[in-house]
Formats: structure tokens, C-alpha cells, sequence
RNA sequence: GGCUCCGUAGUUCAACGGAUAGAACAAGAGUUUCCUAAACUUUAGAUACAGGUUCGAUUCCUGUCGGAGCUACCA
């Protein structure tokens, strides 16, 4: 369907064309501001010097062109550079008589022909638990993933899992000497749970090591080196290198546990993926590569033998990507990722990498090495760089033990729902297993909705103590307005008709021009890697519907025609709402 | 030091270069014989500073001040 913006862009170009001889304009349309007439508004600006008019006059032209030839407008009014034109009722009875035609209103589902893409995130070590961080990792990524979808992709939803290295030895380190054979039946921990307990333990262990030896004489550094523990880890690592079955059972043991407990928390999150890689597999892909691309002169060698790239042409340094022993880097395994990644799924057109700003200047890299390669796809990669969640005492460190726990807070979110429903009231009636449901999906839905949205961009600061709101721009508050409508539907009895010829009140046109404006907003979100601005879009339509709620009586109107015009209104709101939270990843309950 | 990002009400967030900078929380004042008060209505309150570009700057450029990150033959 047309939209309106499309409509009157014709029309204006027509005649701008025809009276002024202008061409390849791009037009400027906006909502009209609350304190002034109209609907949507023209801004005149960019033509004045073109026209040579002053733009009262030039307003009045194009104003009176388009009052007589666009049924849609019925009046104008030209304030300073701004043509303010008001839209007939009918066009908007129109509109949503179109939108109730379609479930997901605004959305393009993908087809036979649609790109496919990849879309990175979570993306754990294995040695513990998953933390707030990931969190809104998970969540960005899940959510981008359907924004993508929705505007008419195929997505892959895939993560790379750091399953070894030294801090992996490190947890399996601490228990084999101190575990006791504890496994997460006998302790009933969750497995990634289990594990990190165990790397907080070998933590502190190292350092009572480190500790004594520094009052035995040892510098600080010498020490932090040096002791047993470090070293037996290290050990362990060459061993995992060497396939050593024992240290290897060890390894695939823990890291099952691991991914028992990361699975239980996805579930929570209500996040999923289709494909699973494992650095284990791929820290060795990215060499032959790298050899590649010496062959082709892309990159170049130092006298130690060690492999670069030099990046001074495009405004960085030369980087790294072979040691002088010829072991890879992470730059070199996540090249040979990206290609396993095509030779994978051959239909893949572009990746989004959901990664912390820490490493924006790693992607930048990696895409451009990847360029110099020479891939088809190298174009249509994204990095999806995030800001860090701050604590008010600062970052997040495992070690001092000033992180988010996952799993933590979705139980707290949960019990936080409990309180307040309690507190209101509103759980009578209401079976057991229900208000477990219930509290999950409010819980979950303030959390999830509290991190999104924030543009993804910006850090963002969590306060444990202040907690997250339910109240006012919240999950909840979204949750609310969607079980009101659910309440007021399921009173409708008999068919709902839409008539054309009524007139409409402010508060119900403000609704839809708002829908209206849905496509472009799920457009610009997929453009832009933004559920922000998914999450603000449906802010303002609660808020709107909760204005005309508590100010416009649906059951109340004796017209029949108005009645059935405003529950359809109702049913429409509903449908939007359930579009938009599904692009989030919010649950929304039926009645709270 | 070099590079990158960020400074908006007391706090947390908005604002394709467009009209009088919007919300929420917190603070103040109201609204339940009326479809769910997790709501609605309403008062007060902000663009770090100094220049520049522009018809117009929170937005773009320069500088100052303040904060964060990157700058490993770690991952």
C-alpha cells in the first residue's frame, strides 16, 4: 500500500516540475507539531532559493495544487517555511481498514529470493556463567535478528563459542584438585554455575600462592608469573594442544555442563540459534588463508617470519595476523571463520557481528583484511557494536566480583513481578502454574525491554539497587495496554464492520497516523541495527491508546458504527503491539 | 602520547540539520460510583564551555574541559 508520504511526494514533484522545472528533489515530510494545524507538514526550505519564492507563496502553490487534485487534503496553512496541510478522515478510516487486512502490518516476510544473512551473538567462554553483558548481547542479537526478518531476510542465528584456552583449563584445574568429583546432579548447581565456581576458586588459590610468595622474597610480577598454579594451567593447555585423552575428557565433560546451563538460560531469555561454532574447531582455520593472501601480495613478512598487513593506506597501522612461530591470532581465526562460514551456508550474503565496542577496532580490521581478500561478501558485513553495561561502582569484573549474574537477575525480575501483581492485586483467580507464566513474561519483559530500549550504542548504567522499573517506559507498561485491549475485545459480541463515512475524534486519528507510520519505522530499524527505536515506536502507541482509553469510552458510544469503529481501532492497536514486542523478543500476557 | 566513542532536567532515556528540545522515574497538585489506577490529567525542571558553517545546530566542523574504550606475537 501506498503510504501517504509516497502520495503526495508524486504529486508535489509533478508540480514543481511543471512550474519550476525542477528535478531529482528529495522532499522533506514530517508530522505536524501538536501546536499547529494539520497532519503532516511540508518543509519548504530546501526550495526557496530553488524557486526563488518566498515561502508563504511557494507554500500557497503547492498547497492549493494539492488540496485540488489530492483527495486526501482537505485544508493548509503555510507557518514560516513549514506547509502544514490537514488529512481527511476517510483517508485514515482507509488506512486502517488496510491494516486490518494484514497479521503483521508493516512487516515483509522473507521469500524464495530473499538474502540470507548471519547474524553473531552471545558468543561465551566456557568457564562461566553468563553475566549481564550477555544479557544484552542476547538480547541485541536476537532482536536484530527479527527486525531483519521482518524486513524481508533470511536469518541464521549462529554463535562462536570460546570453548578452550587458558581459562578453560583453569576452571578444569581447580577441579580436579578440589572438586571432589562434584557434578551438577550432586550439587545440584547449574553447569555453567558449577563451573564458574570453579574459576573463581582457582582465582583465588593463584593468589594465595601469589601472596606467599611475595612474602617469601618474590617481586609481585616474578610471582604473578611464576606460580604453580599458573604454570600447571599452562601445562594443561599444551596437554589439551597434544590431544591428551584425560585432559581432553576432562574438557568435553565440563564444557557439556556448561552448555546444559547456557541452554537453561537462553530458554529463560527466550533466545535461540540455528547454528553453534566452537573455537576449538576453528582456531586453526584462517592460516592457509593467510598464506593466500602472501601468494597474491596482500600481505607481507617481517624477518622473524611473522605475517602482517598493512593498513597505513586506510588510516591505520600495520597489524598482526601469523606469529614468528607461525601460530594463528584471533585476527587469523576469525578470517578463516568468516570463510567456513560461506563454505557453510553458501547462500549467505552478509554477517552481522554482535560484539562490544571494545573491539570496534578489531572488525575494523578483520572487514578490511577480509576486503583485501577480495570476497564477494566482504561488503555486507556489520559489526554490531554495543556499549558496555556499567554498574554505578563501575565495570564489570569477574574477579572482584562486581557482575550481573544472569541468571540472578531473571530471577529477581520474576519475583519483582510476583510483588507488584500481589501488591495490586491482580493475581486472584489466577492458578499457580499461570502465575508462574505470568511473572516470566512480566519479569522477562521489563528486563528485556528496559536494555533495548537503549540506543545500542550507548553504555548503559545499571543500578542492582534502583532495579528496573515497572512503571512509566517499561515492558510492563506495554504488557498492561495489550492486556486492556485483550479485555475489551473479548466482551465484543457479533461481527465488527468498518464504515468509511464517520468522523474522527483527535486521539483516535493521532493512533493512526501513528500506525501509519509503522513500515518506515521497521525499515529504518533494520537500516540502523536499532530495536531502540522499535521499543520508542511502541512507547508512543501505548501511551496514545492509554489517552484515548481512559478519555474516550469504547462501550460507551450508543452508536453502533462508532463502537464497532473503535474496537476495530482496539483490535488494531493489539495487532501493532504484538508486531513490535515480537521484534523485541516481549512475551505479552492476556490479562495482568 | 596516538586513535575511537560519549557529555541533554536531580536520575534514566528521546529528538532524518527543522517550528516552542520530548518522555519516564523522583518532587508537587488532581482523577476510581466510569471498558483493568502497572493507568490518566497536571505543575516545576536540561543541550558541559567557547568559536565556526547554515535561512535554521542537541545534531556538522575546530578548540577547551570532563568520562569511557582501544592502542598485546592475549583471547
Amino acid at each position: 500500500m501506498e503510504t501517504l508520504e509516497q502520495i503526495l511526494s508524486k504529486s508535489v514533484t509533478n508540480f514543481l516540475s511543471e512550474r519550476y522545472g525542477l528535478s531529482d528533489l528529495k522532499l522533506e515530510f514530517q508530522a505536524t507539531p501538536k501546536d499547529f494545524e494539520g497532519d503532516i507538514t511540508l518543509v519548504l526550505f530546501p526550495f526557496l532559493k530553488l524557486t526563488r519564492q518566498n515561502p508563504s507563496v511557494l507554500g500557497s502553490e503547492i498547497g492549493a495544487f494539492l488540496k485540488d487534485h489530492s483527495a486526501q487534503i482537505l485544508k493548509y496553512n503555510v507557518v514560516s517555511g513549514f506547509l502544514n496541510m490537514s488529512v481527511s478522515d476517510r483517508y485514515y478510516l482507509n488506512f486502517l481498514d488496510g491494516f486490518l487486512g494484514f497479521k503483521d502490518y508493516g512487516h515483509t516476510p522473507p521469500n524464495d529470493d530473499s538474502p540470507t544473512i548471519m547474524v553473531e551473538f552471545s558468543s561465551p567462554n566456557t568457564n562461566k556463567p553468563l553475566h549481564l553483558g550477555h544479557v544484552r548481547n542476547n538480547l541485541l542479537g536476537h532482536s536484530i535478528s527479527k527486525i531483519l526478518e521482518a524486513n524481508g531476510n533470511h536469518v541464521i542465528k549462529t554463535q562462536i563459542i570460546n570453548d578452550r584456552g587458558i581459562h578453560i583449563c583453569k576452571s578444569m584445574l581447580a577441579w580436579h584438585y578440589f572438586g571432589e568429583g562434584e557434578t551438577p546432579e550432586s550439587s545440584g548447581l547449574k553447569g555453567d554455575q558449577l563451573v564458574g565456581k570453579y574459576y573463581v576458586l582457582f582465582e583465588t588459590k593463584y593468589r594465595e600462592q601469589i601472596a606467599d610468595m611475595v612474602s617469601g622474597g618474590k617481586s609481585q610480577e616474578e610471582a604473578e608469573k611464576s606460580a604453580p598454579f599458573l604454570l600447571e594451567a599452562q601445562q594443561m593447555l599444551r596437554k589439551w594442544e597434544n590431544n591428551d585423552p584425560e585432559v581432553r575428557n576432562l574438557w568435553t565433560l565440563m564444557n557439556q555442563w556448561v552448555y546444559d546451563g547456557f541452554e537453561s538460560t537462553y530458554k529463560s531469555l527466550g533466545v535461540d540459534f540455528d547454528s553453534y561454532y566452537y573455537e576449538s574447531q576453528t582456531y586453526l582455520l584462517g592460516k592457509s588463508i593467510i598464506k593466500d593472501g602472501l601468494n597474491k601480495g596482500v600481505f607481507y613478512t617481517k624477518e622473524d617470519g611473522s605475517v602482517w598487513v598493512d593498513l597505513n593506506d586506510d588510516g591505520l597501522d600495520e597489524k598482526l595476523l601469523l606469529r614468528s612461530d607461525g601460530t594463528a591470532v584471533y585476527m587469523t581465526q576469525d578470517i578463516g571463520t568468516a570463510n567456513q562460514r560461506i563454505v557453510d551456508y553458501p547462500l549467505v550474503k552478509g554477517m552481522v557481528y554482535t560484539v562490544g565496542n571494545e573491539q570496534d577496532y578489531h572488525f575494523k580490521v578483520l572487514f578490511m583484511v577480509l576486503k583485501k581478500l577480495g570476497y564477494s561478501w566482504a561488503d555486507s558485513l556489520f559489526h554490531l557494536s554495543y556499549g558496555m553495561v556499567d554498574l554505578p561502582s563501575g565495570k564489570m569484573k569477574s574477579r572482584e566480583g562486581t557482575v550481573v549474574d544472569a541468571d540472578d537477575l531473571i530471577e529477581q525480575m520474576k519475583n519483582t513481578a510476583g510483588r507488584i501483581a500481589a501488591e495490586n492485586g491482580k493475581i486472584e483467580g489466577l492458578e499457580e502454574h499461570e502465575r508462574v507464566i505470568l511473572f516470566q513474561k512480566i519479569g522477562l519483559g521489563a528486563l528485556k525491554y528496559f536494555i533495548l530500549k537503549v540506543d545500542p550504542k550507548k553504555r548503559i548504567l545499571f543500578d542492582p539497587e534502583a532495579s528496573v522499573d515497572f512503571n512509566g517506559n517499561t515492558g510492563p507498561f506495554i504488557q498492561y495496554t495489550y492486556a486492556r485491549i485483550q479485555s475489551l475485545i473479548q466482551k465484543v459480541e457479533g461481527e465488527l464492520e468498518l464504515h468509511l463515512d464517520l468522523s474522527l475524534v483527535d486521539k483516535e486519528k493521532e493512533i493512526l497516523k501513528h500506525l501509519s507510520t509503522y513500515p518506515a519505522l521497521v525499515k529504518t530499524a533494520g537500516e540502523q541495527y536499532s530495536p531502540a527505536l522499535v521499543a520508542n515506536y511502541l512507547y508512543e502507541l501505548v501511551k496514545m491508546f492509554n489517552s484515548f482509553y481512559q478519555n474516550v469510552s469504547v462501550f460507551g458510544s450508543k452508536d453502533q458504527k462508532l463502537k464497532s469503529l473503535r474496537l476495530l481501532l482496539c483490535k488494531a492497536v493489539a495487532n501493532n503491539i504484538e508486531s513490535a514486542s515480537g521484534l523485541l523478543g516481549i512475551d505479552l500476557p492476556d490479562r495482568m
